[in-house]
RNA sequence: GGUCGCGUAGCUCAGCUGGAUAGAGCAUCUGCCUUCUAAGCAGACGGUCCCAGGUUCGAAUCCUGGCGCGAUCACCA
């Protein structure tokens, strides 16, 4: 690469010049600025002291010394401490050369190591929010990030099929219900199932006041009214085993594993292996016995078992209740180890999972590596912030949830009035309509989610609405369709000669170009999927502007438009990859 | 109160391990479709980078202390 190039030419050119043994780490090499001349630059400052000059002098001492001696340098300026560089349209010719038309550019070579990624985890109780979309979405993406980057994936999910919230549901299915199914009703499953968790609360809110207005207390009333006793009730029939709860709860939440395949299917998305908690919830507590031997653990004298996280500066953290039963923490962790035993050698677990949960997880991975896991240093819990609505906080008991079927479809909506506004797609099939369509309406939602970093808690204001231009998934998907148009017309020759000259807009393309494998590295790196998104939009943007600028299929000179059909193809062979890599489909027409 | 996260243009967000005059999009205004897709391009307008110290040749970025918002600190999951 240029860079490690420049960085051992001003090594060399330091010894030379200045007698004077430099650390390749102290160049620091840098993409010039817009409004500078110039491709790369060297930062002076650190340099000054081994050359003994002012940055001025430096500059232009090193700068000299590399238009002689370095291939491919074809000029230099000076502007205050920075050496700006101009690197020789030649070696950007043969950099893109070297990376055109090969399939797998961006896809790192096996790296050996194999990852867990768990996304979406639902309640079965009730149907999939704007916040699952924001979680499926992450996880989904830092999954195929992490396939780019060489490593193997298994996406799961751990789906919270059992307890009380389950029970709600049931109950108020049992009571209010009358044999209603999804055939009956025409619900779906999971719109069915989350319609009697909410009327079971209706019923229970009528309850306590009632008791309330007897004379209760509203803390008492909340623990007697009589329909939480009968779920209380309904959860130990359901561990117990009793045949009629257990019948029950396997044909509701069918019914709810109906209706969220449905939904992923349209997401897109979806998953290596399933966890169910009903599985999993009794983990865990042989290996609190296990942790207590080793001393990881301690019991008080109540028997209850703890964690001392203390010299961590955490606190204690309960890990097994004094009537043997287990917690949250009991559980996730028997579920990871069983999940280090199910794909031995895993090397890390991915937790997609909101940020309420931070002090969890950061638990969690300290646990594991006191239980001798190393493989905890491998765990990381892909946090996210909230989807806030204008209103405030989404809850569901309130009825503010924006439903993740209906907002997929708001989204196809929107994008099909615009495309029927445009008319670009007449003449398709409306089967081809719709799925264009569904892939840009789809893509703007995806993107627009992704786009944040996810540490950051974002705002969704419904009336507003998502945006099918500027930063957008479409605006990027736009360019594909563009490229896709002229290859109808044309075909990029694989063995274009290069021009000479190039325009400025060229040699910018074929730079991002360059960059995308080690923004794949670093997106692995931080699980940071947003960087690939805004790395797609700044080259979607850039080619946009050699589009603009630069005649393609109208160039007379045939060598530079074979070469801008070559630049054609592989942008739109990154934007389709970069794209893929955020779970967002490309059309050829929109 | 302890801990963690966040605070950048009117709004939504970028800004890599510290580097030049802090960037996009939306909104507002101005140009560009008889010529490869105008879901586009070019331009204008818009900033005490929450505040105060500190480190540094250089700080939106690192450190300390504040302020604001949020989360968390359950024998709930």
């Amino acid at each position: 690469m240029i860079e490690k190039n420049l960085i051992d030419g001003t090594v060399t050119a330091f010894k030379d010049l200045f007698d004077a043994d430099i650390a390749a780490d102290t160049v620091q090499v840098q993409t010039t600025k817009k409004e500078f001349d110039g491709d790369l630059t060297l930062v002076m400052f650190p340099l000054l002291r081994f050359s003994g000059k002012n940055p001025v002098e430096t500059g232009e001492a090193v700068g000299k010394y590399l238009v002689d001696k370095q291939e491919h340098v074809a000029s230099y300026n000076v502007v205050k401490g920075f050496l700006n560089l101009e690197i020789a349209a030649s070696y950007w010719s043969s950099a893109f050369k070297s990376i055109a038309f090969s399939e797998d550019y961006g896809q790192a070579a096996q790296s050996g190591m194999k990852y867990m990624v768990e996304y979406s985890s639902p309640n079965t109780n009730k149907p999939l929010h704007l916040g699952h979309l924001r979680n499926i979405f992450l996880g989904y993406s830092v999954s195929e990030i992490l396939k780019a980057n060489g490593h193997d994936v298994i996406k799961t999910q751990i789906i919270n099929d059992r307890g009380i919230h389950i029970c709600k549901s049931m109950l108020a299915w049992q009571k209010f219900g009358n044999g209603e199914t999804p055939e009956s009703s025409g619900l779906k499953g999971d719109k069915l199932v989350g319609k009697y968790y909410v009327e079971f609360d209706k019923h229970y809110k009528e309850e306590i006041a009632q008791l309330v207005s007897d004379g209760m207390d509203q803390e008492e009333a909340e623990k007697k009214a009589p329909s939480l006793i009968e779920a209380q009730k309904m959860l130990k029939e359901w561990e117990e085993g009793k045949p009629e709860v257990v019948e029950l709860w396997k044909t509701m939440n069918g019914w709810v594993y109906e209706g969220f395949d449905a939904t992923y299917n349209t997401m897109g998305v979806d998953f290596d292996k399933l966890y169910y908690e009903s599985d999993t919830y009794l983990l865990g507590k042989d290996i609190v016995q296990q942790g207590l031997d080793k001393g990881v653990f301690y019991k008080k004298d109540d028997g209850s078992v703890w964690a001392d996280l203390t010299d961590e500066g955490l606190d204690h953290k309960l890990v097994l209740r004094k009537d043997g039963t287990a917690v949250y923490m009991t559980q996730d962790i028997g579920t990871a180890i069983s999940r280090f035993d199910d794909y031995k050698p895993l090397n890390g677990i991915i937790y997609t999972v909101g940020n309420e949960q931070d002090y969890h997880f950061k638990v969690l991975f300290l646990i594991l590596k006191k239980l001798g896991y190393d493989n905890a240093d491998n765990c990381f819990h892909l946090s996210y912030g909230m989807v806030d609505l204008p209103s405030g906080k989404m809850k569901s008991r309130e009825g503010t949830v924006v439903d993740a079927d209906d907002l997929m479809q708001e989204m196809i909506d929107k994008a099909t009035q615009s495309s029927a506004e445009q008319g670009k797609l007449d003449g398709l099939s409306a089967e081809e309509v719709d799925s264009i369509n569904k892939t840009v309406g789809l893509g703007a939602l995806k993107y627009y989610l992704l786009k944040v970093e996810p540490s950051k808690r974002m705002m969704f204001n419904p009336e507003e609405s998502i945006e099918l231009q500027g930063h957008t998934g479409p605006f990027i998907q736009y360019v594909h369709a563009r490229i896709a148009s002229i290859f109808r017309r044309a075909e990029a020759n694989k063995d274009a000669t290069a021009p000479k000259e190039l325009h400025d807009l060229e040699i910018a393309l074929i730079k991002l170009m360059l960059d995308f494998p080690s923004i794949i590295a670093q997106a692995g790196k931080e699980y940071a999927p947003s960087l690939i998104a805004n790395y797609a939009y700044d080259l979607a943007k850039a080619f946009n502007q050699f589009y603009q600028e630069c005649p393609i299929l109208k160039e007379e000179d045939e060598e530079k438009l074979q070469f801008r059909l070559s630049l054609c193809k592989s942008t739109g062979d990154i934007i389709k990859k970069s794209m893929k890599l955020l779970g967002i489909e490309v059309p050829n027409r929109m």
